[in-house]
DNA sequence: CAATGGCATTGACGAACGTCGATATGTGAC
DNA sequence: GTCACATATCGACGTTCGTCAATGCCATTG
């Protein structure tokens, strides 16, 4: 069995690539939905801080004090990554661990690639 | 005429990557202003439609149409999208030319790379 | 049960964004 | 120089976004 063990929901095929032919307007609006979630500086220093924790993982009290912001705004936040698909979320207890959806950037990543 | 004398600046090492760590708030504001501006359909679309063309260039004739909006319109995403280092300018005659600058979407790409 | 703690939701506010029409700038043709 | 054309800039408009304080919801603890 040569197929991936786990991971099969946005590793593979999220988007169409930028640079492989016009899109059309269904597709440029996907893309663009997974761009502007990381086109706010708040969101991309959650996601570096949520890879760089010990178990790849955090809870909304271990990201509000790294940001600066109050926790509604960090919940938001949080919730826009959940919806675009970068980012899961597990309810543990009282605690919502929040971690990176494995191949989500890499998948994002490859939408803009030219060749390789 | 292209206020950029060179561009080698965003092919090779454009940004930290998402994932190498906690990024500080400079690092985190770059990156997210490459992929704000990606983070517009429209935007996304030109430069699909850029990358499509026969010489991998396109004026802002070549553009309104394809998107169906204004030329003010255009051109202010053009703008945007040169300021960012992901598309080149170039006056010739009367057109003025845009490409998308080799590499810089590769760069960005890189910084969602995970490891493989 | 009531109390506590973690997180989500609501409502509101200013700021930024996308879009347009009108106009300015600049280039080539006559 | 004058005209026509391609693009950029300006000013304005409605919409979306990021943020917060206040509040609500749910699970755990006593």
């Amino acid at each position: 069995m040569t197929t991936l063990p786990l991971l099969p929901p946005a590793a593979v095929a999220c988007c169409s690539p930028v640079t492989g032919g016009i899109l059309d307007d269904s597709q440029a609006e996907t893309l663009a939905r997974m761009f502007k979630a990381l086109g706010d500086p708040t969101r991309v220093k959650l996601l570096s801080i949520i890879a760089a924790a010990d178990d790849q993982e955090a809870c909304v009290c271990d990201l509000t004090e790294p940001v600066g912001l109050s926790q509604p705004t960090v919940s938001h936040h949080m919730k826009l990554l959940v919806e675009t698909g970068l980012v899961a979320r597990e309810q543990r207890g009282r605690w919502a661990y929040f971690s990176i959806v494995p191949g989500a950037l890499d998948a994002l990543a490859s939408t803009l690639a030219s060749s390789s």
